[in-house]
DNA sequence: ACTCTAGCGGAGGCACACCTCCGCTTCAAG
DNA sequence: CTTGAAGCGGAGGTGTGCCTCCGCTAGAGT
């Protein structure tokens, strides 16, 4: 199994022991910023989380999209990991359990809406890892007659996503929601 | 059937002709740029689209807050409007009605997630008048076995206003995601 | 027609985010 | 240890949005 988005995006990562610490720092503070306030979180607060200068944020990440990119990639290059991991279980509990992953590791949440929908090269090269990594779950699962053949994984990673970037009451409830939608995904095959 | 809502903010719509009007063009800018960039669109913007000054926006609504508040009323009394108008179909199929509508008038799309979540006395309201409205139609369907009843309405709501806030290719994209996500509701009822 | 007041609009002060630039710091290679 | 260059940080210029304030305009009642 290969990770093109990785490779695409990671080399940037800087050699020097300090560099390398501010720049995970960034990425980190950048995560959560992105999580809590969206995609267009305040640059100078995540470089004043980190504990670095802007300055240092803005060597590292010319632009709001190269740090959004590298951190979008880290999520989707975790996302394939796991589709390997679950490859051992049953057709429909390995596609449940990638999905429960997914929207685990999608802290990004609020903004990976309007990624699903970027044009950019990276966002494509990424997107077509996580179909790479998902797809074939999906899949598995219809030909096992466990999910529906009326839809695609694309529907399915964007209802998923519809779901999970919405604010519940609880995580029960969410978790709840987005069982009964999977209902719907295999209702028609049972 | 009473619609609190619309007690509690109708009233300041100004009496003099063209004080009314600005009001009205206020109204329709702030809803369409709630649409087009979430509950934290530009007051200047919205000012200018409507063709008054900014100080007239802020006359008429003090803060974003009383002027979003009046652009979810409205539509929130819209819906409770059609739920009485569906009350004489099929019982899913009233339900389902329903709920297309509320994708269709909460033009405020990305805006809506928050409000759901907001606890103000003004959305407060809001909520209940809206639960007052569409929850007898999932009640209906369920009391006919068409609905499952290990769910509320409002798990029902928060399903249907994620996935249609987010990002889709294409409208037939949306509506058949949507469509696959109301089997699960009905699924187990079978 | 006259008036008087509700309503108008936008200039301007404030706050904050973006991004550049450059003198200082610190790593690490020799 | 020395040294040079990679890396640092934050001051500051620019833009944009928020909101107030007040001199002017025009609707509505008489």
């Amino acid at each position: 199994m290969t990770f093109p988005v990785g490779e695409i995006v990671a080399s940037r990562r800087p050699h020097r022991k300090d560099a390398a610490r501010n720049y995970d720092a960034l990425l980190d503070a950048a995560r959560e910023a992105f999580a809590a306030h969206g995609a267009d979180a305040s640059l100078e607060d995540i470089a004043r989380r980190a504990g670095v200068g802007i300055g240092t944020l803005y060597r590292n990440f010319p632009t709001r999209r190269d740090l959004f990119e590298s951190v979008y990639a880290d999520e989707v290059n975790e996302l394939c990991r796991v589709a390997g991991e679950v490859a051992g279980l049953e057709p429909w509990e390995a596609l449940t359990t990638w999905l429960r992953r997914f929207t685990d590791y999608m802290v990004t949440k609020r903004a990976v809406r309007e990624a699903l929908n970027d044009e950019s090269e990276i966002f494509q090269a990424c997107r077509e890892s996580m179909y790479a990594a998902g797809g074939p779950l999906f899949e598995r699962a219809q030909e096992a007659g466990e999910a529906r053949r009326d839809m695609d994984f694309i529907d399915l990673l964007r209802m998923v996503a519809g779901i999970t970037a919405t604010a519940f009451d609880d995580d029960a409830q969410r978790d709840r929601v987005l069982a009964i939608a999977l209902d719907g995904v295999r209702a028609t095959a049972r």
